[in-house]
DNA sequence: AAGTCGGGGAC
DNA sequence: GTCCCAGACTT
């Protein structure tokens, strides 16, 4: 059986019906509900869909309104630019359409706040014209059928799911079929625990088959995290031991003994003498290393630095400590039980070991 | 391709 | 707190 036949026989028995622009549907109406539930959802839209309609009955209603008063209709609801558009548009098909909401799609598809997939909905809804929609809801559900992966926001990947979203849309019931996808999406395959074994579509599946359906659809990449740089010291006596500092109970790497940091432009030896009262001959550059937190990249450039004098960091013994590195049993990693060692620095330490 | 608009729900 | 939602528009 097809995807739309197998999709259409399970709205039958459990679609949504009864929302409020379902009933008395034209293609104002629907138009109205899709721009209001632009990113935003169902149980949000009802209310401000009832109020609005109870306002402005049809598209001329609307088109001589206030902009304030469409405005006032949509407070709360976010996205005003939707309200501005949307009364424009009524406004358009007042003076370009003699107050006929249009029924072609270039038409629909020309009005102000009206896109591809929403342009498609109106016409599928509320004139059963055969076009396929790509919102939220059909990403989600093609995206898990055909394992697609990849983020939606990018143009190869939306243009591939709207191949699939064409590929599936029958010749007939449209308007059903188009409630009916955006029905499985909301009810049953959702971003979170969907729930698969109601699912009508779940033997072929593509995700479901290789247990991938939580991985899908890939979600927005996060944006590029900011990078910080910092210089760290690995200050090393005539033992071989490596000085660590304890970090500030709060913070990155709170309560953890890290290297002594510094910025990377200025002077290590002017630093050492500075802040340690170390003499140094020099310092030894190693390759930069990157540690990623949650909100940013920090950019590590390790310095080895041989002091000649260690006894004279005697300061803030509790904050303080020589520390030699050395293997345990499980080999590389370093013996670094005892002392709560930031992760890079524990890298570190290990890499300078085994040198 | 990336940024913007937005309040609200799910977790 | 984060991520996302029946997207479209601008830069």
């Amino acid at each position: 059986m097809t995807f739309s036949k197998k999709l259409l026989i399970w709205y039958k028995k459990y679609g949504r019906k009864n929302l409020p622009w379902q009933l008395n549907r034209n293609a104002y109406t629907v138009w109205v509900s899709e721009i209001m539930l632009q990113q935003t959802q169902v149980k949000t839209v009802i209310p401000y869909y009832e109020k609005f309609m109870q306002s402005f009955a049809d598209v001329n209603a609307l088109a001589n309104a206030h902009e304030d008063d469409v405005l006032h209709h949509w407070s709360g609801l976010g996205y005003y630019a939707r309200a501005r558009n949307l009364h424009k548009a009524a406004q358009q098909v007042r003076d370009e359409h003699c107050g006929l909401f249009p029924l072609n799609f270039d038409d629909v598809l020309a009005l102000p706040g009206v896109g591809r997939s929403t342009a498609g909905a109106v016409l599928a809804q509320a004139e059963g014209q055969r076009h396929a929609i790509l919102d939220g809801n059909v990403k989600r559900v093609l995206s898990r059928f055909h394992a697609v992966h990849g983020w939606t926001g990018q143009k190869k990947i939306q243009d591939q799911l709207w191949l699939f979203a064409e590929m599936h849309t029958p010749e007939k019931q449209l308007a059903d079929y188009t409630q009916a996808i955006m029905d499985l999406g909301a009810t049953l395959c959702r971003r979170s625990r969907p729930d698969c074994e109601s699912c009508p579509l779940s033997d072929d599946c593509a995700a479901l088959a290789t247990q991938q359906v939580a991985l899908l659809p890939t979600p927005k990449p996060k944006k590029t995290l900011p990078v910080k740089t910092v210089r760290m010291l690995l200050l090393r006596n005539d033992k071989k031991q490596i000085l660590l500092e304890k970090r500030p109970p709060t913070g990155i790497w709170g309560g953890l003994w890290s290297l002594p940091e510094m910025p990377v432009i200025e002077s290590v030896k002017d630093w050492c003498n500075t802040h340690y009262q170390f003499d140094i001959n020099a310092s030894d550059e190693l390759p930069v290393v990157r540690h990623t937190f949650s909100h940013f990249h920090l950019d590590i450039t390790p310095c080895v630095v041989e002091v000649n004098n260690p006894d004279q960091s005697v300061m803030e013994a509790e904050r303080r400590v020589w520390y030699k590195a050395c293997k345990n049993d499980r080999g590389s990693k370093a013996e670094s039980q005892s002392l709560g060692l930031a992760a890079p620095v524990s890298s570190l330490l290990n890499r300078l070991n085994e040198e």
